[in-house]
RNA sequence: GGGCAGGUAUCCAAGCGGCCAAAGGAAGCUGACUGUAAAUCAGAUGGCAUUAGCCUUCGGAGGUUCGAAUCCUUCCCUGCCCA
């Protein structure tokens, strides 16, 4: 009797979400990811499945969540999975995503994002099944041979037909010699583990077939891979991507995270809904098909939104608070039950004391603030940007529509 | 190595001796309207003082000039073409 379900069931559930540019790729990969399946379960082997991830910033958020969720779904199944961290791979910087060339960063730097990175990660992986890597461990060892021998692989046009590669080439945009060297290394990661699957975005696709290629020079069996789409951001077009800035942290406070939600337009509703949230397939058809019939507001099917991934990362009575928050704060307009404090011993002015205090980057910028009428003191605008504040009671003063701080004495 | 074109504020992009803190977009911010959405409209948007004004910015360093983002020298960087 083996330890693992039967092999339709897990493909079922591990194929929902994956989505590849072309149908073919889609249906081989399926095919190969049955006949693993079948091999794992007939051998009791597992099978050993691995995701990279670049430690570029100290903060995981849901974008990351969508293939670690994928992760933990193989974990649950009896799965060997790979949390790799790209320490190596970070010194270069993924050219994939970008239309111009990213900062290289050091590899301290990413050895310390890292250590965030998968404390976070815990919240959707189990860390008693995972297996933590990182790949400077073998790319730092490579040889300038091995190197040559890894490139030797590849053409240029396969990289120049990169849409990413193709747009800057035809803008005249420098395209470094160095950022050809991303793939190959991701694809050696591959090599150097052994894996039988990896899984990325979409936008990861031609990394992760470089992954199969190499293995088939190395004598492995190419790994199946299998991607996702990308998640959006609070702007709704861009990837989601904290240097960007739209991003939605999974380790922010439940009441940002809320609101972030909240504050996605429409429009990307669908998106989160099919990557970030454990509704069943049929259950997002039908709460859209209300939406779509005029039976269900597109407010509250947001609201749904936020709960249910507030819930998912910080758990339910957090989601609940941060419900509450968001109602009586911004659609009753009351106060926040809870708010930043700040003590204040002695008169001071609106100007010093939020530059002070570091919710302002410059007095210029509270005067502009003020001059726009996006201050408020006990509820009244403030039309002085000079005017002084004594620590005679408490005060409550709002910057804009979200920022709430009390004055203490 | 040679020739040409470039390097301007968060990004794109004008300016090419004074009227330049530097046009115009976009992003971000605030206000109005709303569903904290989107769309739309309005405003501010280097810093310090807010009255005047002062200070720091146009790849780096020098120079010419009463005066430079704008001219000259030199260095660094990018693209294109040639070798």
């Amino acid at each position: 009797m083996s330890p693992f379900r039967p092999v339709e069931e897990q493909l079922a559930l591990l194929m929902r979400g994956v989505e590849f540019g072309d149908a073919t790729t889609r249906v081989n990969m399926e095919q190969e990811l049955r006949a693993r399946l079948a091999e794992s379960r007939r051998d009791d082997r597992p099978l050993r499945v691995y995701c990279g991830f670049d430690p570029t910033a100290s903060d995981l958020h849901l974008g990351h969540t969508v293939p670690l969720r994928k992760l933990a779904q193989f974990q649950e199944l009896g799965h060997e999975v790979i949390f790799l961290i790209g320490t190596y791979t970070s010194l270069i910087g993924d050219p994939s995503d970008k239309t111009n060339a990213r900062r290289q960063q050091t590899e301290e730097q990413a050895r310390e994002y890292a250590k965030t990175f998968t404390d976070q990660a815990w919240k959707v992986l189990d860390p008693e099944r995972t297996l933590i890597m990182y790949n400077g461990e073998w790319l730092s060892k490579l040889m300038f041979k091995d190197i040559i021998g890894l490139a030797s692989n590849f053409t240029v046009q396969q990289f120049l037909v990169r849409e990413n590669f193709a747009l800057r080439l035809e803008k005249g945009d420098p395209i470094w010699l160095h950022e050809f060297m991303y793939a190959l290394m991701q694809g050696y990661d591959a090599v150097a583990m052994r894996t039988d699957i990896q899984i990325g975005g979409t936008d990861q696709l031609f990394n992760l077939i470089a992954g199969r290629k190499l293995m088939e020079a190395f004598g492995l069996r190419p790994q199946t891979v299998l991607t996702f789409p990308i998640l959006v951001g609070t702007d709704g077009v861009l990837r989601m991507s904290k240097s960007t800035g739209n991003h939605i942290g999974i380790n922010e406070p439940p009441e940002v995270m809320f609101g972030k939600v909240m504050s996605i337009p429409d429009s990307a509703m669908r998106n989160f809904f099919d990557l970030v949230t454990r509704f069943s397939n049929e259950e997002i058809a039908h709460k859209f098909a209300q939406l779509e019939a005029g039976e269900l507001h597109p407010r509250d099917l947001k609201m749904q939104l936020a709960f249910e991934i507030v819930d998912i990362f910080q758990g339910r009575a957090a989601a609940e608070a941060a419900q509450e928050h968001f109602r009586a704060v911004f659609q009753q307009r009351e106060l926040p039950s809870d708010m930043e404090e700040l003590r204040l011993v002695q008169p001071v002015s609106l100007v010093e004391l939020l530059t002070n205090s570091g919710h302002a980057p410059s007095k210029s910028e509270v005067r502009r603030l003020v001059q726009g009428g996006g201050v408020r003191l006990d509820g009244e605008r403030v039309n002085d940007a000079n005017l002084v504040i004594a620590p005679d009671r408490e005060h409550i003063l709002q910057m804009g529509r979200r920022k709430f701080i009390k004055l203490v004495p």
